[in-house]
DNA sequence: CGAATTTTGTACTGACCGATACACAACCAA
DNA sequence: TTGGTTGTGTATCGGTCAGTACAAAATTCG
């Protein structure tokens, strides 16, 4: 071995993750990411290649994360609508607290589109993966008989997803917490029992 | 009087708001600009000041288009379900027909939030001229019977624009015409008695 | 200690960015 | 025809873009 990183990946990622996020894909300038990350060009090609090859791995670590989160909230206990209400209001809270942001993917596709790379590829994974679940948090509500049975769960998960979407664009022109949640809830009465 | 146009500027504004919608803002270059609408530097710069201007210049015209053809549908024969109903399914059939390009007012929104100049407020603008448009389609749906009564209009508008960002979105991550169907349904059916 | 290896800082690359300068072409009014 | 005015084409501006070259610094292993 040699000489030893004098700053931590992760952190960095994350720093890039908060540039992108804000400013965009293409607006953020390779000077922008040192900036944010604290590091020199050096440091930046050499442990992340390329702007794209950053801004994937950015993109990979913000689906992981909010995968994540969105599981927590799914797979807590309470019926499927109590989750799904509660999966809303953390949307709604964390718009209002950080700053109307939207999401990362939501912002991306709207840039981007879903472009024949591995960014597209990304974008569409991070879908299929929160299609699936939603859907499954659907199946259950229908069981728990919390969500009115008869939709087809893929249909519910795609509804859901859209309604998510829509929320994300609404903060990100500045809607109130107070609008936000009256669409969360008018969406829940679509599909609760 | 001196030496007229050699081209048609509404014809221009409709060729670079083609390439801005596409490719988003700070990808779309002046030069690519100049090769969408056929025209040379000087006569960009000449006739709409900047690329920032005619983006403002593309926008307005975009949203004028857009909110034109809403309010035809909108304000057509039929009950208020049955008209955004059409709503929807122009939306579908137009991102179907057109290649998946989104909204340009959503793609912005996305692209570079709400900005503190001319470019937010024409996004501003046309979502109050889009929910000042839905509102009223609410209040007239409650009043022929076709919508649930006991929701407050604005609040309904709200979800409608909503879900018709997140329907933008679908379509831009390239998303069936049969999954957005679906959602729409799954919307109307939040709404309509 | 020194040789090998990796990170880091600085300087730089060619390409492209948005925008402009300016000569010339094309038109109208007189 | 001529002078005034405006559109167009070409060349170019300084600045910034993403990415690289390379030497100095910092570490591990022998």
């Amino acid at each position: 071995m040699a000489r030893p990183r004098e700053f931590d990946e992760t952190a960095a990622v994350e720093s890039a993750m908060h540039a992108f996020w804000t400013h965009g894909y293409e607006a953020t300038s390779t000077q922008d990411l040192c900036a944010a990350t604290g590091l020199g060009r050096s440091s930046v090609y050499n442990t992340f290649t390329s702007k794209k090859a950053l801004f994937h791995r950015t993109l990979t670590h913000y689906s992981g994360q909010g995968l994540a989160g969105r599981k927590a909230i799914l797979e807590s206990p309470g019926t499927a609508t109590e989750r799904i209400a509660a999966m809303f209001d953390a949307l709604v809270d964390d718009e209002l607290e950080h700053g109307r942001r939207g999401c990362l993917v939501v912002n991306t596709l709207a840039e981007l589109g879903t472009p024949d790379d591995e960014i597209g590829e990304a974008l569409r994974r991070d879908t299929e993966k929160q299609l699936a679940l939603l859907a499954e948090c659907a199946r259950e509500g229908v069981l728990d008989g919390s969500l009115r049975p008869g939709r087809d769960p893929a249909d519910v998960a795609e509804f859901l997803l859209s309604t998510i979407s829509g929320l994300r664009v609404m903060s990100r022109r500045g809607a109130s917490g107070e609008a936000m949640h009256a669409v969360a809830d008018l969406a829940l009465s679509a599909i609760a029992r």
